[in-house]
DNA sequence: CGTGAATTTGAGAGCCATCAATCTAAGTGG
DNA sequence: CCACTTAGATTGATGGCTCTCAAATTCACG
């Protein structure tokens, strides 16, 4: 379960963590310690659990390469996302607290996850308050995503709400150097997006359609490109205070353009 | 700003925060020690706000007595609440990491809410590691909230979701002692209600007296009656484990019977 | 009893779901 | 090299849930 996929340079594993986020990057001495948390890394591929909700763990996932996703089966038998995670990630870092999870942890592509067993978690937070105290920002970090997820469903219509998915995902792929403020790999499907903004995959289809129409997007298979950031972010209703971005990530996440 | 309201017998402040979760109350010692990091009391009237999104704020809040909201003003001018809290919760504990809320914070009714200087977590953070645990926790316990929330806005159609929201607040109140499992003050508004369910005061109303119709609950004045917690809780999708509440109060939040 | 807030009811409209068919692209095997 | 397959995307027609607008009614309270 831990065979390393490949050797990793030292702290290439943890580079993106909490990476362009405002209280600053991780020192290089926390870098090492969350480093050495990691007692492994493994392969997934798309499609496959890494957690299922009620089932205890002892070990919580760093997200190195890949997308991944929170997601709860309705009753219905529809998927509906609360989460999607990027590299730099921690998936389910609550489950040090929670031990139980209340939803499913999925893999969205193939996937390189890093595992930090609860025991090195419990052994920073007795020896490195600050660092205890990042890790705790990185739950409330989730949160406040959740609530702006929250936010989108109720206040916006479908354009809106796939503007505005579309405007955190350049602003947070911008933060971990995967988007230049308007050009990205998004590598999802439209029934992907329409269970992250509870549309059917038929409406995505035309949303997309009208974003095109409108000059503000292209999302050709995998790759997006945002022609008009300051309207979709508009159109979106999107602010990015609530990633907490570093000021010159912030800009570029609502202008598409500047520099890192 | 913190003169005490009337003078509170030692505990009474804090005995209902962490009341009936999973990992157990809260010890004798650590209700002491969050008890004295209370630097004092306050009393506010309904309709005032707390905390206003973006300013810096060096100070949590506990809710001692009442109903407090997290909400986000949309463009379209409607509010729009990512969270309600009851007494016992800690309303905004994220600021403690955070420094800056994403949202405002506001008292839906008259409250009594401590204080609890930064400060004072700080010297938990160093001194308590269980304790801080049980904080993070709480915040955790905040984002099992909002998730559910976002199901509920993404599964749900009207009735579903009020229904939903009227288990949650029977499940919550039940557990610090303010609900018998079937009947609960609940001090809230049709426009409140549409607030959280994302649903318009007219709508809310219809909702309620088809609920009434079919028998599951009455809500008149600030009083509800639950008069079929199963099937209100079938309708609404709700299972009350992401509330991490303890064997005999989630029993009773699904079945409506039983003794605490 | 008067006043304003909250709730209720009705009529009409719009956004998005549903159902169904078609189309495209990529991969597979003969 | 091409028929076949499959996942994903697109387009059209229809319907339903909930919003909007508007008016009436009830309730709390001074």
């Amino acid at each position: 379960m831990s065979d390393d996929a490949a050797p990793m340079s030292l702290h290439t594993r943890t580079e993106n963590v909490l990476r362009n986020r405002t209280p600053g990057n991780l020192t290089r001495e926390e870098r090492d310690v969350l480093e050495s948390a990691i007692s492994g890394t493994r392969v997934m591929r798309a499609g496959q659990i890494a957690v299922r909700q009620g089932r205890e763990v002892d070990a919580s996932t760093v997200l190195i390469e890949g997308l991944m996703t929170r997601h709860i089966d309705a009753r219905d038998g529809r998927r509906h996302l609360v989460g999607i995670y990027l590299p730099g990630d921690f998936v389910d870092l609550h489950a040090y607290a929670l031990k139980r999870l209340d939803h499913d942890v999925g893999a969205l592509t193939d996937v390189t996850i890093g595992i930090v067993p609860h025991s090195a978690l419990e052994r920073i937070q007795t020896d490195y308050p600050h660092l205890t105290r990042r890790l705790w920002f990185l739950t409330l970090l989730d949160a406040a995503q959740h609530r702006q997820w929250v936010l989108r469903l109720a206040s916006l219509n479908a354009i809106g709400r796939v503007a505005h998915f579309l405007c955190e995902m350049n602003a947070r792929l911008a933060a971990i150097g995967r988007s230049d403020g308007e050009r990205f790999d998004l590598p999802m499907t439209q029934v992907d997006i329409g269970e992250v903004c509870s549309l059917t995959n038929v409406h995505v289809s035309r949303v997309l359609r009208e974003l095109r129409e409108l000059g503000l997007c292209t999302m050709r298979a995998s790759s997006v490109e945002l022609h008009d950031v300051p309207r979709l972010a508009q159109l979106g209703n999107f602010d990015p205070h609530y990633l907490y971005l570093n000021d010159a990530t912030a800009r570029l996440a609502v202008s598409g353009k500047g520099s890192l």
